[in-house]
DNA sequence: ATCAAGTAGAATCTCGACAAAAAAGCTGAT
DNA sequence: ATCAGCTTTTTTGTCGAGATTCTACTTGAT
């Protein structure tokens, strides 16, 4: 098993020229394979799986593992090894909830605390968003990695201001939950939807200073995707669905 | 964790039920030192040392710091180890505003949806912490682990039936971070603080059901510890002490 | 004296093998 | 057929050695 490393080319987004452990990088590969629903099919995580997936060791790839459970991705039982986080409705509801709470907070106090700078980050945010393809063009019912990016990006451009790097920290975290559940049950494409005219709309309200509109605007992008995801997975989604394809063997 | 094992191999020199896995075992021992404020000399983390004062192998230790790295107890940096998270009085105050802002929604929450079940375990974890010795017996100039114990649980209690397991772990990581400075700036005794009636007012109006009285008589409990602790350690507290210490050579 | 380059030392990180535990498979009796 | 108890297999968790990288120190030149 040669190990194949990823240095000495430099990718574009990395300009710091700090050269990343294997355990880094098994971590974020696996991060966004995860946020991305691309293994929700098993719910056990072996780490020889993984080990033979990425092409690293045992001992990077469960320091990669341990990350992923601390941050609430994956769960852990000490002697049973690692899996992957169970998705229910009830855990959808309770996880759109809090995310409501604190995405509130978040927006109302990064608008009190506005500046030039971050008005700018902003505006930017938002048009790369609305320039970027949904989908993939050659695959419609697939969604756009680099969309996705720009997505996050956008709403954490509009929390940058709020003045605490925990509270935006916590915000990315159920980000990432939601992401998760929003790419596991493959959001519908074409349901009528005007997702770049929401988050236009938010910006808006944003840049006008109009807090409580913008909460409105936040608040309702955000039980409307729940609600979508909630209906789609509710009646759509098999959790056995993966262990199926997982016995062949 | 009353996980009893079948453990043949008692070894009670330990005393620490090394029950399940090694990593696990290390990631409390070293958790609880953090919290403590028992090891805030050296600012970096030698994985040697750790390995040394454990007792254990770099696996496991290594496993551990990665866990508490994502906690956001440890620093990290690619093939330059892990390191403590530095103090300072901006990073305070900013703790202390994303707690309030959290922990004010929580307890709005948990007041909107109270049990009797829930009332039960508040007025207990109040009694407790009133039993309980602010310092130690023998040395009254260190704190009660036990009582420290108590108080978290108390002010868990307080917010345990917000509806939100995410809200409840993000309070319960802002609380290991405020009482990482509490204790490194070891609070004054005696200060004329009535700690307990602090404590009884904010349970008693939670009982009550009074959530803007809470909330005021929470707040203000949050930012007056935190003005203590600020005062206490922009006089007293020397970053550099423990450097020139590692110095000496 | 300051600074740059090169070298020796120390720390991190990774690998492969081993021990311990859990899961799966098997036999025999109720 | 079911279940307990034992054996085999699989998987997890741990250790120690080695390769890679960083850090500190010495040396030499402007």
């Amino acid at each position: 098993m040669g190990a194949r490393l990823t240095n000495g080319i430099a990718l574009p987004g990395e300009g710091k020229g700090a050269k990343s452990t294997l355990a880094s990088s098994v971590y974020q590969q696996l991060r966004d394979d995860l946020l991305r629903g691309a293994l929700e099919a098993e719910s056990k995580l072996r780490v020889e799986w993984v080990v033979s997936r990425y092409g690293a060791g045992a001992s990077p790839v469960r320091e990669a593992l341990n990350r992923l459970a601390a941050e609430g991705l994956l769960g852990r039982h000490d002697q049973r090894g690692f899996f992957l986080m169970p998705v229910s409705a009830t855990e959808l509801e309770e996880l759109t909830r809090t995310r409501c709470w604190l995405e509130e907070r978040a927006l109302r106090e990064s608008i009190a605390h506005r500046t030039a700078e971050w008005e700018e980050q902003l505006v930017l945010a938002l048009h790369r968003l609305a320039r970027a393809e949904r989908r993939l063009p050659e695959d419609p019912t697939t969604n756009n990695p680099e969309w996705e990016k720009l997505h996050r990006a956008f709403h954490r451009a509009l929390i940058a201001a709020c003045g605490s790097h925990w509270l935006i920290g916590f915000c990315d975290q159920l980000s990432d939950q939601a992401s998760r559940y929003r790419l596991i049950s493959q959001n519908a494409p074409g349901t009528g939807r005007d997702e770049i005219g929401e988050h236009r709309i938010i910006a808006e309200r944003m840049l006008d200073g109009d807090a409580d509109g913008a909460v409105e605007a936040l608040l309702n992008h955000y039980r409307l995707t729940a609600a979508m995801c909630m209906e789609r997975f509710a009646q759509g989604y098999d959790p056995k669905a993966g262990l199926a394809k997982a016995r062949r063997r």
